[in-house]
DNA sequence: CCATAATGCGAATATTTAGTCGCATTCAAT
DNA sequence: ATTGAATGCGACTAAATATTCGCATTATGG
């Protein structure tokens, strides 16, 4: 960011590229995206955006942020619940919210989720493996399991990525031939199975 | 592809385009994969290049095909394997098949994936999946657990798309704090159980 | 060997895009 | 009210890039 936005003004003009960069993603992709684009959805000259971003890859960066913030707030008020509901129930409530979460705003946000590759969502993903594994390993440690849990870690990598992404292809899948609730209970059971924490045997 | 390469030398000079296209892509990310890059690299002109093909775009659709088609005949020789290996080793010794694959020529492959959002890849999962459903169904017929698998399509979905998006995430990872041994066990246990084909409880 | 179709070329064109710069406008402190 | 700093503007520049077109070269069938 070349300049700090001190006033007012100058401030919700910034928040208001940022708006219209999350916009302009998820409508058109990432690639018409365009500085050009950017401004004029925002009302505001390129001049003006220049003046608070270095390049269009940080406004990039800065949806990331944004969204990322969201993602992280959601998950640490369900792993606030975790003691109480059991793995299946939060996995099973937490894909929920997610879900809602991506879909949320006509899709917002999981059109820009879906470019990973291309912008720094590799961080967020880290900072949500290390978020629900300490949680995770807290709450096996309580509830400890016939069998203990081998692998945890990895097992958690496996979880959080094939969450994300699975949810991700689904919405982004033109007609899928699965419900979502079941996604949702496959994807509950798998984890409690996983943990060994499945009473159904 | 406006005309049809009839003679010998048009065809390899398509196919020469169509690698240099892949490696393109594989080195210098998608946006790099610009009409001028990729005949230079095949040692081919522009011109040349628009006689076969409508758009930039096309190549790379080519390129996506030529990976699909190595993938399907992975699969397709992994899965006839299946009745003989169990759910287990055969989620197991597919999971290392499909890693080879994508982590092969220099992580050729891989880095086309990571662009699946923009590239017509959905269309081949689509197609894996129902190859999956299928043969997974006809073994659990054959192999009935002690308790029906419920929602098998939505396993299958979950699998496929779990699998290689998390394969292709922990590739593009610099700094996994998992080894890739324990990604492919868990996701082996973790199918087995989903089949309810667990022997070990 | 000739006629004709297929192939190959790359300079030239048209478009798109990132990023800059000098000038105009607004704010905030005195 | 005045003044200097902050903000905003958008035409302009420079660089990439997609795609075309007329001409040169090469293969093929007779």
């Amino acid at each position: 960011m070349r300049k700090k936005p001190k006033q007012q003004r100058s401030q919700s003009l910034v928040q208001s590229l940022i708006d219209a960069a999350a916009e302009t993603i998820a409508e058109h992709g990432l690639a018409a995206a365009t500085a050009a684009r950017i401004a004029e959805r925002a009302g505001v000259s390129v001049g003006s955006l220049y003046q608070y971003f270095e390049s269009k890859e940080q406004i990039h960066t800065a949806v990331i942020e944004h969204i990322a913030t969201g993602l992280r707030a959601l998950v640490h008020a369900q792993i606030e619940q975790l003691p109480q509901k059991g793995i299946r129930d939060f996995v099973q409530d937490l894909l929920h919210e997610v879900w809602n979460f991506l879909e949320a705003d006509d899709q917002r946000y999981l059109q820009i989720t879906r470019h990973w590759a291309q912008l720094d969502f590799v961080q967020v993903m880290n900072g949500l493996e290390r978020q629900m594994t300490m949680a995770l390993a807290v709450y096996v440690m309580h509830h400890p399991p016939r069998q203990p849990v081998e692998d945890l870690p990895a097992k958690v990598y496996i979880l959080v990525n094939s969450v994300l992404f699975t949810v991700v292809r689904y919405i982004s899948d033109p007609a899928p031939h699965v419900t979502r609730e079941q996604i949702i209970r496959s994807f509950a059971q798998a984890a409690a199975q996983l943990m060994n924490q499945d009473e159904s045997r």
